[in-house]
RNA sequence: GAUCCCUUCGUCUAGUGGUUAGGACUCAGGAUUUUCAUUCCUGCAACAGGGGUUCGACUCCCCUAGGGAUUGCCA
């Protein structure tokens, strides 16, 4: 069997996305199931659409999702380069092969003509093609219109009576009729391939075994395999893999909000649940576990389990998950990862274990981690009374519980939670005071709010002096 | 308009001729907790429609409908 090399060839024109952070995803862990290559190749063809700093924004995304590419922009491993726009020889080598060959042809109609036909074609609804006006052209004509200076693309000579049969890995057998198929532009005017020649000739030169990509790219795989038959080569396998969709089933797009992984990332996702929704949004392993990591995930990744349908991309999901990394993953991984997000807040953190002690609490709570400075904000400000936690103070029981815990506190130098534990249970003993009654009026003197975090965990993580301030702001309102 | 792809709870999905159609998120209820959150339990909720094929269809075939993608000198 051939060695498994498959490459994810994003274009440079903005920020990765969760779309194509789950094709990454795919390839990666293809490769790694087969030992075979995994391949970052740099489509950089539309000069118009290319963006600054986005290569290294991509490469920089990957790798924060944990998904490493072993060939690529300066791994080169003999098939480089892997930035298209370094290879133009190359596609243009091609080009002239397949016009030798009557494969493709010279073009030289305006932008005016092009449109005016498609006008045309719209009014009598037939499908939108070109209409091979220039393929008549003789090599002269052709000749003595380059020499004049006329600018030209390179057209593909698509055959006007087959059947174009290919087999997709997701979907099996794909027929599509040649008439369907347009002379696509493979040269522009510029000189630069277009995605049509680029793509394929790269695939070959860099033996890709696998081809994934998304379902969008269907309707043109017959050019592609047109290419790959005009130059002889063999087919790659054709995976194109099921479109994630905005809530109201168009494929996921910028214009419905940002979905690239570094704004996610912003949010407070983790990349463990980042990768772990997206592996599922279009695959779902054999067993009902839907918590996975890259390691289980190559384990039990294959093809057949993915999806033909497109999935609706539901954040609330995406939510849980994250939560559930939160309180899951190692403690001192996330209050590093929560660190940032405090700053940002201006929160002070330099007591680094009351920080730890604060993230431990906060983490039960919050499912992204931008909500943890709003939510751990009672620890380290004083606390914005609820409406009904101030009516709580002014009673005559929240005054003796208040004086009785400064008093009790005054008598000690450190506390932890089991302490406070038991100086709660002995207070509420002595004021005869129980339940809610007592924990209630406690709670709300030190954060503000009648529900929240236990109350002995509270104590600990404000300590001794804290405590006594609050509850004596408590005592005077 | 044309071509292609797709169609199980609201959403992500399991299911490959015989199942009480399973799981997860959301939502509702309950248990635990002094409270809230967590956790656990229970519940609501689906095979787009119509024809076939078959002893038997969610599963196979056809048609219809719906959705999506493509239809660029963007990828």
């Amino acid at each position: 069997m051939k060695k498994v090399r498959v490459r994810f060839a994003p274009s440079p024109t903005g920020l990765l996305h969760l779309g194509g952070l789950r094709t990454a995803l795919y390839d990666y862990v293809y490769a790694k199931k087969h030992k075979g290559d995994f391949i970052l190749r740099i489509e950089d063809t539309d000069r118009n659409r290319f963006v600054e700093g986005a290569i290294e924004n991509l490469i920089s995304s990957l790798q924060s999702m944990g998904i490493d590419f072993n060939e690529g922009p300066e791994k080169d491993n003999g098939y480089g380069p892997y930035i298209q726009s370094e290879r133009l020889e190359l596609y243009r080598k091609y080009a002239d092969q397949l016009v030798e060959s009557g494969k493709a042809y010279y073009c030289f109609c305006s932008k005016e003509r092009l449109d005016q036909i498609r006008e045309e074609q719209a009014a009598k609804k037939l499908p939108i093609q070109y209409d091979g006006f220039c393929k008549k052209l003789t090599k002269e004509e052709v000749q003595q219109k380059i020499a004049n200076g006329e600018e030209y693309v390179i057209r593909l000579n698509m055959p006007k009576d087959d059947l174009f049969t290919f087999n997709d890995v997701i979907r099996g057998e794909v027929q599509i009729d040649s008439s369907q198929v347009d002379d696509q532009v493979i040269i522009k005017s510029d000189g630069f391939p277009t995605y049509h020649l680029a793509a394929i000739v790269d695939d070959h030169l860099m033996e890709i075994s696998h081809v994934l990509r998304g379902e969008e790219w269907l309707p043109s795989t017959p050019k592609h395999i047109f290419i790959y038959e005009s130059l002889g080569w063999d087919q790659p396998e054709w995976v194109h893999l099921p479109l994630i969709l905005n809530t109201d089933k168009s494929k996921l797009s910028k214009r419905h909000g940002d979905f690239s992984v570094e704004a996610f990332v912003q949010q407070g996702y983790l990349k463990e649940a980042l990768v772990n929704f997206v592996a599922l949004l279009g695959w779902h392993p054999q067993t009902d576990d839907e918590i996975f990591d890259l390691d289980k995930m190559i384990e039990e990744f294959s093809f057949e389990r993915v999806n033909k349908a497109g999935a609706v991309f539901d954040k609330t999901k995406l939510d849980w998950m994250n939560g559930l990394y939160i309180r899951k993953l190692d403690l001192s991984h996330i209050v590093d990862l929560a660190k940032p997000f405090f700053k940002e807040a201006g929160v002070d953190i330099s007591d680094s274990t009351k920080f730890e002690h604060v993230v431990s609490c906060t983490r039960e709570y919050i499912n992204t981690l931008k909500e943890a400075p709003e939510f751990a904000q009672k620890f380290y400000s004083d606390p914005v009374f609820t409406e009904s936690a101030a009516e709580l103070m002014k009673n005559e029981d929240t005054k003796t519980i208040c004086s009785y815990m400064i008093t009790k506190l005054e008598a000690l130098e450190t506390i932890d939670a089991p302490e406070a534990k038991s100086m709660l249970k002995r207070a509420s003993k002595d004021l005869k005071i129980k339940g809610k009654h007592f924990f209630m009026p406690v709670r709300a003197a030190l954060i503000g709010e009648e529900h929240g975090p236990d109350i002995p965990l509270i104590i600990e993580i404000l300590g001794i002096e804290e405590c006594k301030k609050r509850f004596s702001n408590a005592l005077n309102m």
